[in-house]
DNA sequence: GCGTCCAGGTCTACC
DNA sequence: GGTAGACCTGGACGC
């Protein structure tokens, strides 16, 4: 059977845009179905359940397969969906400053900026974790290990994102061996223990009163963590003060904005600057218009 | 088939 | 505070 939940969104809410605001669409336990415009997510509570979530008259439908499910788990579904699709954002303040700016209009009129997240910071970090130094095509490889291979198992044979628990409960060598995370393995093993162990807790960084640099030097305490991958985790908490400048963004900037010569952060930086706190945002979208042609 | 380069970088040692 | 070198993987590319 499939159980059907809805959910209200705001007005400037664009649901392919969010979507499709970056890779993550692409990592399991997210899977995106581009021909019907549906995005597959395995939710975790008392046991994993896939859902197929797509926009149905102005609202978002989440089709749950498998047995009716309990209230507990229904709320828990919902909360989650809007964290995901961040339909509690509001980017008001950061479409004045875009529409200012003629080549990024589309941004507010297409409601652009609703970065896709998973519904832990946990699985945020260990995602973040494996787009560092390497292709996209590893990451993805590496993301479908972890889930495949030490997520628990939904009806529909899907599996959740594994949790820190199941993560900790393997050893460095599976990382490396059976994850391919080369050097990254200890990273893994590390994160994972801390939080576990409840040493590391990342949820709480979603509503941290610390400023964002205090927040950043954090992020950073994690193995494996530089200045990008912060920067980027720090975008899916909802801050938008660091570029999270990777290979992507420069090669990005330098063929949009640069005649394709190199230059430097700095440059880049100052480029943004009049978006203030929402320049890593601006410098996202900027990059990623023809995503959304 | 083989070697090299590099991709959605970071860490450590050293200066 | 800045920089060089090492680090896994796997696809692309040149030979």
């Amino acid at each position: 059977m499939t159980t059907s939940l809805h959910l209200k969104t705001p007005p400037d809410f664009n649901f392919k845009t969010a979507v499709y605001s970056h890779g993550w669409c692409q990592l399991l336990p997210f899977e995106i179905d581009l021909e019907n415009w549906r995005l597959i997510y395995v939710f975790t509570g008392e046991k994993p359940v896939s859902a197929v979530i797509s926009e149905n008259g102005g609202a978002i439908e989440i089709d749950v397969s498998g047995d009716e499910i309990n209230p507990v788990t229904r709320d828990k579904i919902l909360r989650d969906t809007r964290h995901i699709l961040r339909l509690d954002d509001n980017l008001s303040e950061f479409y004045r400053l875009t529409e200012k700016e003629k080549r990024l209009a589309w941004v507010a009129s297409l409601s652009g900026g609703r970065l896709l997240r998973s519904p832990t910071v946990f699985e945020d970090l260990v995602k973040t974790l494996c787009t560092t130094n390497c292709s996209w095509g590893l990451t993805k490889n590496m993301v479908r290990n972890l889930v495949e291979k030490l997520g628990a198992e939904a009806a529909d044979g899907r599996h959740a994102f594994p949790t820190a628990e199941a993560m900790a409960n393997v050893s460095e060598a599976f990382y490396r061996d059976e994850i391919r995370a080369g050097y990254r393995s200890p990273y893994f093993v590390e994160l994972a223990e801390q939080a576990a162990s409840g040493k590391l807790n990342a949820e709480a960084w979603l509503d941290s009163d610390l400023p964002t640099a205090e927040l950043k030097k954090e992020m950073k305490r994690v193995k494996g963590f530089g200045d990008y991958a912060a920067e980027n985790l720090l975008k899916l908490v909802g801050r938008y003060d660091g570029l999270a400048l990777d290979s992507f963004l420069r090669g990005a900037f330098y063929k949009k904005h640069n005649s394709e010569q190199v230059c430097s952060d700095k440059e880049i930086e100052a480029f943004y600057g009049k978006f203030g706190s929402w320049r890593g945002l601006a410098i996202w979208c900027d990059m990623t218009e023809k995503w959304h042609d």
